[in-house]
DNA sequence: CCAAAGTGCCCAGTCACACCGAGGAAAATT
DNA sequence: AATTTTCCTCGGTGTGACTGGGCACTTTGG
């Protein structure tokens, strides 16, 4: 049984290979995005390899085995179910389910996840957009563009955010740039790359990059 | 924030102490119930008695302060409302929620208990019969007696358990006995003190000393 | 191809948490 | 008052996680 903070390891490791598929992790990268130290990045990816969660051969980056990547993949099962929980039955708003299901994800009943998969009639996708992997570690990767790669004239659906924060989030609700709103790039500004954007047939909004680039639409 | 093991501790005095209102609880009862050894509980009893959640004073006994009853309370109220998410959303049967509320209690959102509250309608009672505290910590004394404690000729419907096992929980499936059964006593057998009872005003059966003092009925 | 820069490893240690055996002190029992 | 029971104190264990500093390895750019 993994602990909360090797959970929480495997995860980010997981994450981290996803962003860019075929290069190693690197430790420092895990250390940032974990917010602690590359002494103790080092010593927990030893401990994870000794467990065979991972392949850790120094100096060389590290990737996870088979069962490493089991682990993650249940975790994101388990946080991503909860949000759907969170969101569908207790009425939390998207920006809200983060930092709770992330408590949540560590619970250790396969049991519970099961009735609770089937409780919200078995989900595919997370409140952000996020596809559930299945209780065997499937997960189907979503066919979805940034809109930061979207040309004018282009349009399509907003299907899923790339990050999570609780500012992006409350701007996108105000902005109207929910789950499911229709996008259509009417210009590019090539100074700063931001985009000027016509919104569900309606209304014309100028983008930032930053905005862009963490946004997922697709036809 | 107290840690896991700081609220298993705190609950355990706590409903060490409704046992026996009045009486201190004593240090090798604690180790009894929790598995562990006296030594292991006069450390934890120092570490909760600096945190101020208990009044402890070697020797003595010990009994929890306000904040410590506080905790203990929102512990218990969380593990019930938990066992009713369990049993009346996600269909488990009321012999299956204890470990896994074990496991849920610890959570620390106070928004998601509201929300978990709200979802579930402000249940009063968890599937075992018992008062769930409210969120400031309140609880409302049921007004039952034990199966054990009546004469021939009474009656009553059952109302709660004193043991959550799962042996005793399928024996009471089995024997018709869950909440809300009609009880009338026939007979109190003086060698043994079983009780002739009959079920539902139909079933008329035998139940053992051991079952009727674990088995809270009212009018 | 080499040296500097960057990255990552290892050591030795810290800290927090929880646990425990042994021995003797205090309290309860008789 | 003597004996039994309770339980406190002391010193210590183990585990999980983290960390600074020094050095080893790799990469890069000339």
């Amino acid at each position: 049984m993994p602990s909360h903070t090797e959970e929480n390891y495997l995860k980010a490791i997981y994450k981290l290979s996803e962003e860019q598929p075929g290069v190693e992790v690197s430790t420092n990268r895990i250390a940032e995005v974990l917010q602690t130290r590359p002494a103790s990045v080092t010593d927990m990816l030893r401990r994870l390899g000794e467990k065979g969660l991972l392949h850790y051969e120094r100096y060389r980056g590290v990737s996870l085995t088979h069962d490493g990547r089991r682990v993650a993949l249940l975790t994101i099962r388990k946080h991503r179910l909860w949000e759907v929980f969170l969101v569908n039955k207790l009425g939390f708003n998207w920006d809200e389910v983060h930092e709770v299901a992330e408590e949540m994800e560590h619970l250790q009943s396969p049991l519970l996840m099961r009735r609770l998969d089937e409780f919200l009639s078995f989900p595919q996708l997370d409140p952000h957009g996020d596809p559930i992997p299945a209780e065997d570690g499937a997960i189907v990767r979503p066919q979805h563009r940034l809109v930061s790669d979207l040309q004018p004239g282009e349009e399509g659906t907003v299907m899923a955010v790339k990050n999570t924060s609780v500012p992006f989030l409350r701007y996108l609700d105000k902005a109207g740039l929910s789950l499911g709103a229709k996008i259509e790039v009417l210009d590019k500004i090539a100074f700063d790359n931001s985009l000027e954007i016509r919104i569900n047939d309606n209304k014309v909004t100028l983008i930032s990059h930053e905005i862009s680039c963490n946004l997922f639409v697709a036809d």
